[in-house]
DNA sequence: CCTGGTTTGGAACGGTCATTCAAATGGAGG
DNA sequence: CCTCCATTTGAATGACCGTTCCAAACCAGG
């Protein structure tokens, strides 16, 4: 009967996903995504129907594999508040592994597409309610065990950190400087205080 | 002799860079820029040498005819607490004017195009950088008149606004609810007091 | 009213884009 | 070993990309 595929689905897509990170949408060619995945143009068609399907699920990939996973590991790992200041930690060092391109794909996609394409525009939508909901959980659960200050309001000071976490992502790609992302870390810090 | 050229090259690079600025450096074509502008093909590019070089122009425009000179008028009209909070004031409210494209193009490219073109990251860098100073300025000037508290440090609450005000550039396009972008810019006034 | 040098408009270029397709491939059931 | 059929392969396709080029249009100076 029919016979195995050679690839692994899952690994084409973290692939692409990459590639897609590094360049961006529009600039990343069905070329290069042939050679980023390492399986042949027609298998990406008939897995995935077309480029900007592909890219749909890449997206969807970054936002299970990294943001959702990423976010449950550190709250796992961590009391309410050093969660929110580890989060802040990671997108300063992200820059200097290497491994993983700069920045967040999710960010990225928002503002280079989210204007025209209402269904990326809901995706990323509800992946930052998501970060937000995160923060203000974290905040809630920081006030009852006393690390963080009563006086803050969980759902503002939440849109408050939302904001300023979007902010670090721009300036690691515009202005990678360690002391200007590490102020921005401790201004994080201060709104918990 | 000569002959005078029948359009006026700043109205082109002002059209070319909304252009750009809607949908971004990749996705907007000489053909759209054509349409845009209203001028020929062979006229851009014996104006504007080619589409990356009219790019740089438009968004060197860009950040003398609106932020440079928006930064300008706002310290004019404004004692200098006010003067930060219309900043952000003006970046909400720029969403529902639809005369021009929501966001910023600077941010917009400083995640399309700074990590792959030195060029234009230094465009950005050192727009940004004059962003921050302002707001330092602005900030040691509160202190000095009384209205901003002296307990904060100019330098790293410059910063801290500079984060903000790039997310609330980011979240404008990907969440554009008024009490989200409302609350970042109420977060930006608790920083000053 | 020519003449000379610019601007203009648009056709044309080679290259690359996303996408398609038909033939080659190779494991499983008979 | 042969048949079956999904997968693989990469060449082919037509559209569109950025860019070039040149004839026609044009106005100032002689």
């Amino acid at each position: 009967m029919p016979w195995e595929k050679s690839y692994n689905e899952t690994d084409v897509l973290t692939r692409a996903m990459n590639a897609f990170w590094a360049r961006g949408y529009e600039a990343t060619s069905m070329s290069d995504l042939v050679e980023a995945t390492g399986i042949n143009r027609g298998s990406i068609y008939s897995a995935f129907t077309d480029k900007h399907t592909l890219f749909v699920r890449a997206l969807k990939h970054y936002d299970t594999h990294h943001r959702s996973r990423f976010l449950h590991k550190i709250r796992q790992a961590n009391p309410p508040k050093e969660a929110i200041l580890s989060v802040f930690e990671a997108a300063i060092q992200a820059r200097a592994g290497g491994k993983q391109p700069s920045g967040c794909l999710l960010v990225n996609t928002a503002l280079e597409l989210s204007d025209h394409d209402p269904e990326i525009c809901e995706i990323i939508r509800e992946s930052l309610i998501e970060v937000e909901q995160f923060f203000q959980t974290m905040i809630e659960e920081g006030q009852i065990d006393g690390s963080i200050n009563n006086a803050r309001d969980p759902h503002e000071t939440a849109q408050a950190l939302l904001g300023l976490f979007m902010g670090l992502r721009v300036l690691s790609r515009a202005r990678p400087e360690k002391p200007l992302l590490t102020t921005i870390s401790k201004q994080a810090a201060m709104l918990l205080e």
